[in-house]
DNA sequence: CCTGAATCTTTAGATTTTCTTTAGAATCCG
DNA sequence: CGGATTCTAAAGAAAATCTAAAGATTCAGG
């Protein structure tokens, strides 16, 4: 599951980032509207927790363009304004829930998860591509009937390059998101050069040879599928 | 993607020109405002980062130039003034995006990229001549069904021949545009004439020899489409 | 026109940068 | 502890870039 906490407070918005990654969720952050609007563009997320209150422009706008980019993703706010009418207008553009600050992250946790279930009877949650399948909770990758585990840095790795195909992603792109915002740059690539190769190598082994990532030179990655 | 930096700090603009140079931008720069009015009334820009504090004149003055000139072109402005009037007032002159110094160059980055996709969604992404297109993520550059990968500086001295087509343009000027500041000018030009000639072969061999870039003696080459 | 100096083209290979792959050390997790 | 995972380091492969030098072309002055 791919979240999006958009949350200006730096202790509540850390608190929840290490909370949920350790639940196995892919966690990405945004602490400004803007910022937050450009994630939102770009990159597609299962759920979205966005806090009404930003330094730059009320969260409640970003609800309309969360909803037109794309119908999946699940849209909750978080507020310390308690009134019904915000409520109220929050779900008439498009959220799906909404949970008043202060709260129990576990109760957060637990209106994520079924959220989540919700939206996930709708379409068709599993991710697809050519023959394979991935199981978004269980981090396994199926070829027909053939089951490849992956492991979390592959599994976060091969769902940024799904999330991203048919587009070059440079490295520190790949850093900054499954690797996160400590991501010093240089330091990593060693390692996303290693974690590439071995999910190249489980991919091309599971399909009989064809090779889904190929390199831009200098640019970065790109993922065909 | 092209770019252009208006900055007076010497510092900030060599820095920035080195980081998006290195990441396959073509950049170019300019540290006074009358430096800058003159770019702008001579060259296109895929965006344009302005600072507001020139010695000169305010860059915001810049700004409504830039939007008759060239629709197109997105508009960044920087600036140390956090105050909330000043952006209103440069987004109301139309600029697209705004960030307080000091910033980290990473946040440009993502907001330039930003930028760039919501203004290419607009109009043709790929940049189209004669039968060929180019596709700016991938340095690649496709004619008809053929596709030609090209070298990052290939892939450069192209996009400055398209952007002065049917003009001619001094190795000197190659120098600068494609290769940046650091060009010591006569150690370049053995590199430009190897790069020159890779485009050529690589330009005549997919359009079955037609000449694209004519030599002009002593004076530089010159684009035809 | 000749001819030589300047300019440009082309080739080959040296150098640098970027990427791949391997091996093993460090770390995490049960 | 012990196995799986992740990271570091380093060798070597591949790609891109640059250097150097030989050959071709242009042009100006005789």
């Amino acid at each position: 599951m791919k979240v999006l906490f958009i949350e200006d407070e730096p202790v509540l918005a850390d608190d929840m980032l290490e909370y949920f990654s350790s639940q196995g969720m892919l966690c990405e952050s945004a602490r400004t509207f803007t910022a937050a609007s450009e994630k939102i563009m770009n990159y597609a997320y299962d759920i979205i927790i966005v806090d009404i209150g930003l330094p730059d422009g009320s969260g409640m706008k970003l609800i309309p363009s969360v909803v037109t980019q794309n119908q999946d993703t699940g849209i909750m706010i978080v507020s310390a304004k308690a009134s019904l009418p915000d409520k109220l207008e929050g779900l008439r553009l498009g959220a799906d829930d909404y949970v008043t600050k202060p709260f129990y992250i576990e109760e957060l946790n637990a209106r994520m998860h079924a959220l989540y279930r919700r939206k996930a009877l709708k379409g068709t949650h599993r991710i697809v591509f050519d023959d394979f399948s991935i199981e978004p909770e269980l981090k396994v990758l199926y070829h027909q009937n053939t089951e490849i585990s992956l492991t979390k840095k592959e599994y976060q790795l091969l769902l940024y390059f799904i999330v991203n195909k048919e587009r070059v992603v440079s490295k520190a792109a790949i850093a900054e998101h499954v690797w996160g915002d400590y991501a010093d740059q240089l330091d990593n690539f060693d390692a996303i050069y290693v974690h590439l190769m071995n999910l190249r190598k489980k991919l091309s082994k599971a399909s009989g040879g064809k090779e889904y990532i190929s390199t831009v030179y200098g640019m970065g990655y790109k993922f065909n599928s």
